[in-house]
DNA sequence: AGAACATGTCACTTAATAGTGACATGTTTT
DNA sequence: AAAACATGTCACTATTAAGTGACATGTTCT
């Protein structure tokens, strides 16, 4: 027995958008067209239409939905204040250990991540900001340019970037280099590499807080 | 006036392989169907299926041909024995240098490594063999376990996937963490910053051959 | 020459997709 | 109650894709 039509604007239109973060989340962007969301929403297609304008629209709407990347709070631990005191090294090696725990946590972020890598789009243009913005506060408050030193907005840049790919890969691919990025090891490993470059980029010049 | 039919089995073969390589330099992968590619061949999209079975196996033969990924005699710059005596510093910065030219002058490879990141087929599952393959002879010959006294595997994965990912982006997007990855200049800040990585993880441990 | 085969063309089916116009049914306003 | 509107259903078009069976034409072997 079929329900009830709802007969519900806001409902419905919020269906369609949780049908987008269900779909992503369950079979990927590929599958994300008017027809299966619409199905999986139980929802008819017109309404993408009537209530969105399209399915790039309904993607941005999706996209406002937010959480889709490490904030600044998650990415030091809570309390920015707290993080801003301590020393250079252990807040670079905090920052990698909660980046790194946030975005493995979000299935949806890596799949929008690969789609990044595809195609752009409402989503993958959201996620681009939101992640340049981010990264540009936090180098801001807790990183001015000449700490350590070195280069530090390349060098994170470059260690963000590989963090960002190996968890990319790490959904299909479990190899990379020798290092076994579907296990929790491997995670350590990685970790541990991070360490131990921030140890010695900070150690062959002067220490400066 | 339409130019007379080939009937010349391996010529037409390689039409079509050469025309896979033609449409996913020239639009991507998400234009590679059986149509796009005889289209491209110039050829009727029947003989796909004769001659090859079908477009995996097409693609598989098209990604025999080679070259997508810089070899170790690449990566060393050319005299692989001259590399080895070279002090491990040295090595690695040479490294660095050889494998960011080696990718970003393949825009070919790049594609494939956009692909790999959506699709698992013939050609990716090829091009991440050839990778790991290479990783795995280049660590056994020339970064033996244990020297410079770091994990130098687990951080050349970390720093050689955010190079390729950089290389990756660098198609679409300008700016990465403030970095400018479309410019000659952004690439030099980022070899700075691997030679900053390789320098600081060296000092900070005995330095051993 | 004639049979067997290789090469290539053409027309078709099947399935999936994005998008739209016409309609039915319920709710609100007058 | 009647008109106007909102919500949702349904059936259809047009396009594109993968895949296949029947045929035409040229080559090779006997």
């Amino acid at each position: 027995m079929p329900n009830p039509p709802l007969r519900d604007r806001e409902a419905t239109r919020a269906r369609l958008i949780a049908a987008v973060g269900n779909l992503l989340a369950r079979k990927g962007f590929k599958a994300l067209g008017v027809n299966a969301v619409a199905r999986e929403a139980g929802v008819d297609k017109v309404l993408i239409y009537r209530y969105f304008g399209g399915l790039p629209q309904l993607i941005a709407a999706f996209g406002q939905e937010g959480d889709f990347w490490p904030s600044v709070s998650e990415l030091t631990g809570g309390d920015p204040v707290a993080f801003g005191r301590l020393p250079l090294d252990e807040r670079l090696r905090r920052l990698t250990r909660h980046f790194v725990a946030g975005i493995r946590r979000r299935p949806l972020t890596l799949e929008i991540l690969a789609w990044e890598t595809v195609e752009r789009n409402e989503l993958t243009a959201e996620l681009e900001m939101i992640r340049e913005n981010t990264h540009l506060r936090l180098t801001e408050m807790f990183f001015p340019a000449g700490a350590g030193g070195a280069d530090l907005q390349a060098v994170l840049g470059l260690v963000g970037a590989g963090l960002s790919y190996l968890a990319l890969r790490a959904r299909d691919v479990q190899w990379y280099n020798g290092v076994d990025i579907q296990s929790e090891d491997g995670w350590r490993r990685i970790e541990a590499a991070v360490d131990q470059i921030v140890a010695g980029l900070l150690s062959s010049t002067p220490n400066r807080e």
